[in-house]
Formats: structure tokens, C-alpha cells, sequence
DNA sequence: AGCAACAATCTCGACATCAAGAATCTTGAC
DNA sequence: GTCAAGATTCTTGATGTCGAGATTGTTGCT
């Protein structure tokens, strides 16, 4: 098995706190720095269809939600985890850009709702296609039955965070 | 094995796009959420100490390099995966602080140094310390063996991306 | 009805990051 | 030795996020 730079990472503390048990970056440093370079593979990703990955993240909690393809602010902000302040501004940028609307929430007057629109679908099917297509090659890496193993192993830890 | 977020994420994909294959979503989809889970418990576990993520992940690059705690900017950047302009501005606040000093490089002048003060290395000692007892308690979910063929698991996907 | 507690969204200022380019210095080819 | 290409660090402006609080509306209690 070849070294990476967590296994790097984790000699040089080794050599400096030789007594300290630093097994838990095996795991998790590997995921945070991964989760990095997954982000910027996305971004690679994206760009072809000129999304930015916080569109991306907006507009598939939207597709995802099936017809008709709307959702409150506050639905959103739990879906995306990010803040509310945050959220408003995504929204702006992305009505601005003609792929959502807002409109007002009819059952309640504090409410809004915020909808795909036409333009707004095409632009999240096709960076869908476009992801996976990139996550597929990644995962090439893995034979089939390590991946599923791996993603059970992640959905526990998931649980214990 | 219960269900998580990720689940939830594609079975609505799946109800959505039936003809999709999205099993790479619940490896990859489920390691970036799984991070930035992560990323708050490492900020909450280093709050106890006063100290930011980004300063721990300057400080332990200049911990784990060994006496005498001095790296140059350049190689700071390449530890921790930003940019030059954003390194320039941690030193900054870091000196600031009277963690870390700066210092001409005697061997190119177009160098610099920037070196752990004594307060800078008792600071990421104790947060170090702290994080790694967090960490442990997560780990705590999965028997030994599993989280080490864990680690090895990602370290295979680590080098595919 | 009136009021207090709660909920949903938005506003605003502070902050951290990035990308591109400027300033300075080094190196190697000639 | 000179000069062009490269390396190193810093500067600057734009961007996106967060956190706290303001605003507006709802709900339940009396």
C-alpha cells in the first residue's frame, strides 16, 4: 500500500510525540483532506455547465424534492447546511440568474417559497450527469463490494458525529 | 443499519431519477457531509483552548516539522492546501497573536521564516491533545480492525482523486 | 380580544478565503 | 557579467460565509 500525505502527516507527530496514540487521523484526517479534494473535483465538474457548487447545492435540494420543484428558505437551509443569512443570499444571486423564483408563501404571510425554474432544471439535470460521471471514475478505484462496505462503515460513523 | 442523511438525500434522488445509478453519492456525498460534521466538532473541540481551526492547522505544521519549529511560508501553503495570499494573512495574525514569529530567510533574501514562539507551542500542544481525545470518542463507534481497514479503504481513493 | 412566546426570513457588519498580479530576489544560459 | 525566466512572498479587490439582531407574522394562553 502506497503512503499518502496523511501517512506523512501522521509519522511526523509520530517522531515528535512518540508516546501518543494518533490513530484517530488515520481515519479522520483522511476524510477532512479528501473531502477537500473532492470539493475542488466538483467545482472541475461544475464548470463545464457554469454552476458553482453552491448553486449546485441550492438547486438539487429543489430537483430532488420532486414537482413542483419548491421549498421554503428554512427547508433549504436544513438541507444545506448553512446559515439563514447565507441562504438569502444564494437565493438573491440565484433568482438574479433566472434559475429559482421567489414567491410568497400563500398559507403563511411570514413565508416564502422558492421554486426551480425551467432554465433553473436543465442547469441542475445536467451537472447531476456531469457529477456522477466524475464521482464514478473516482470510485473506479474500488472494487464494487469495498465500496459498499466503505459506505457502510461511513453511515456509522456518520451516526456517531 | 439505520438510515442517515445521505440515505435520505438519495433515496429522493432515486424516486426522482429512477434510471440513475447513484451509488457513487453514497460513498462520496456521505464523506463530504461526514467532513464538515467534523469540521464543527473540531472547532468546538478547540474552543476549549482559544484557538481557531485555521490557526491549529498553521501551528501543527510548524509543531510536526520538528525542532526548531521553522518553515517558510511556501511550505506552510503546501501543508495545509490555501493559498499564498491567505498564508500571508494567518502569519499575520498569528504573529499578532505571539504565536509564531517571522524572520529573514540568511539564505535568500527573498525568503522568510516563520517559526513557533514558546506560547505558539504550548498552544498546540494542549489543542492537539484536546482534538485527539474528541476524535477518539467518535472512533469509538467502530470496533479496531474496521476503522483501520477504514483508513486503508481511503487512503486507495485518496490516491484516485 | 390581547399578549407573550415562538417562528421565518432578511439585514448588516465582520471575517476569511481566493485569484491575479506586483515587487523582489535567484539561477542558469550565454 | 548580463539578462531572461523562474521562484518567493506580499498586496489588492471581489466573493461568500457566518452570527447576531431586526422585522414581520403566527400560535396558544388567559
Amino acid at each position: 500500500m502506497e503512503r499518502d500525505e496523511v501517512d506523512a502527516i501522521v509519522e511526523a507527530w509520530q517522531r515528535e510525540l512518540p508516546d501518543v496514540d494518533l490513530s484517530p487521523m488515520q481515519v479522520l484526517s483522511r476524510i477532512s483532506r479528501l473531502a477537500r479534494h473532492l470539493d475542488r473535483a466538483r467545482k472541475t465538474a461544475f464548470a463545464a455547465h457554469d454552476v458553482e457548487p453552491w448553486e449546485f447545492d441550492v438547486l438539487s435540494a429543489l430537483r430532488r424534492s420532486g414537482e413542483p420543484y419548491r421549498l421554503s428558505p428554512g427547508r433549504l437551509v436544513a438541507e444545506t447546511m448553512v446559515t439563514s443569512g447565507t441562504m438569502t443570499n444564494r437565493v438573491d444571486r440565484l433568482v438574479h440568474r433566472g434559475l429559482v423564483e421567489r414567491s410568497a408563501d400563500p398559507a403563511d404571510r411570514r413565508g416564502v417559497l422558492v421554486s426551480l425554474t425551467e432554465a433553473g432544471r436543465r442547469v441542475v439535470d445536467a451537472a447531476l450527469e456531469e457529477l456522477l460521471d466524475h464521482e464514478r471514475a473516482i470510485l473506479a478505484a474500488l472494487p464494487p463490494d469495498e465500496a459498499a462496505r466503505l459506505a457502510d462503515t461511513l453511515r456509522t460513523l456518520a451516526r456517531s458525529v
